[in-house]
DNA sequence: ACATCAATGTGAATTAGTGCACAAGCGCCT
DNA sequence: AGGCGCTTGTGCACTAATTCACATTGATGT
């Protein structure tokens, strides 16, 4: 579930807090979700609160981050050094959040070789020998629409079983790969969907018509 | 809906490739959806498709531009120009997607005056004139968490009615703002989630102990 | 020791979403 | 003109998710 890591943000601020247990309500409330959902997702983990007290804040984040593999490096690959690619691996959240960039792929051989943010930029057909190389188990496609089942396929070939897919497009992949779509496009589309609501330009043509 | 974006984009691609209807079935397998979902979505655009010949594809794709508010162009301010900010501001994305970026803000005076792809760093508290000058409808929110809720807050007193939160923390705003949220920390850990349910090295040691 | 308080864990109800299945409608062919 | 095949639009059932509500239980103070 996406809320757990949500809660797991809210447990990381609390404990440098020098929090010590927190209810469901209050976890609930920095959440920005309902306390019988944090109480049904948090009973899931198999972990135990104290009636009358509430949760644990530290075993409680350690139960969420055993569950959400926390800790643990995962090295990732970015598919893909157009303008997302290149925005993509100069963002150091990746680093940060224990996702390391190992590595950087492209079809262009005029992109292959430049190093990008400390990073040489590999050729597409290199994809199996970096994976294995590195260790990668994430990859990051950041290609054009065109071309993201073909990279898509190429990572799963080269062993990769988790995707995070920036191109606007579906992907399909066989059973137990797992794709994740982010898609900036549809959001600023769904935020221009209401700001068309509040004022659509087209309502006052009609009503003046 | 989200859906509506993927079922526009499917659209243009057809209309591309000179297809002049299509049929529910047709478009949800594009869209990697269920036909009657398709269907059931279309149906609430006020829409009719011709029964035993399907949808108009230039008048579907019309129609979900006009609830999309297509076409218009609606100006962005990126406040944070750290890491991700710049990253999202080489990013010509948003420009291709009808969201020029009209304005980058930081509060640190450090990068003031910079300039970014293009477009020149104002101080956090000329927004308002900014976003006045420019006319931004949307805001991208690229600060640390910390920062978020003021920036938020800045952004609503300047007029702001939609945003774009990459900041991994949750924001309040009065009714009529309408906030969306990318997470990139949280899709990273969802994928480490499940890498770490099909090989967990705590299993190993489990089930050796 | 016991009453009181606070918060958990969960059965049950409600709600939202999904998908099936089919009647009704439209175009095409004869 | 009329029947046939294909597709829409939607009632209905089913599933998943959310929320309520409360009995249960641990801590605390007297």
């Amino acid at each position: 579930m996406a809320r757990l890591t949500i809660y797991g943000r809210a447990l990381v601020d609390l404990a440098e807090d020098g929090v010590e247990t927190i209810s469901s309500r209050q976890l609930a409330e920095r959440a920005g979700v309902n306390a019988a959902k944090v109480r049904r997702d948090v009973s899931h983990l198999g972990s135990h609160g104290t009636r009358g007290v509430g949760y644990d804040v530290d075993r409680l984040l350690r139960e969420i981050n055993v569950v959400l593999g926390g800790g643990a490096s995962s090295p990732v690959v970015i598919v893909g050094v157009g303008n997302l690619g290149r925005a993509l691996s100069r963002y150091d959240g990746f680093q940060s959040g224990g996702f390391p960039i190992a590595g950087l792929v492209d079809a262009d051989p005029s992109v292959v070789g430049r190093r990008i943010g400390g990073v040489e930029v590999s050729h597409l057909d290199d994809l199996d020998r970096l994976v294995a190389e590195t260790g990668c188990v994430v990859g990051i496609v950041a290609t054009p629409a065109g071309a993201a089942q073909d990279v898509v396929d190429r990572l799963v070939a080269a062993g990769v079983r988790s995707i995070l897919n920036f191109a606007p497009t579906l992907v399909e992949v066989e059973a137990g790969v797992e794709v994740r779509k982010v898609d900036l496009a549809t959001e600023l589309q769904i935020l221009r969907y209401y700001e068309h609501r509040r004022s659509p330009a087209g309502r006052r043509r009609r009503a003046a018509g």
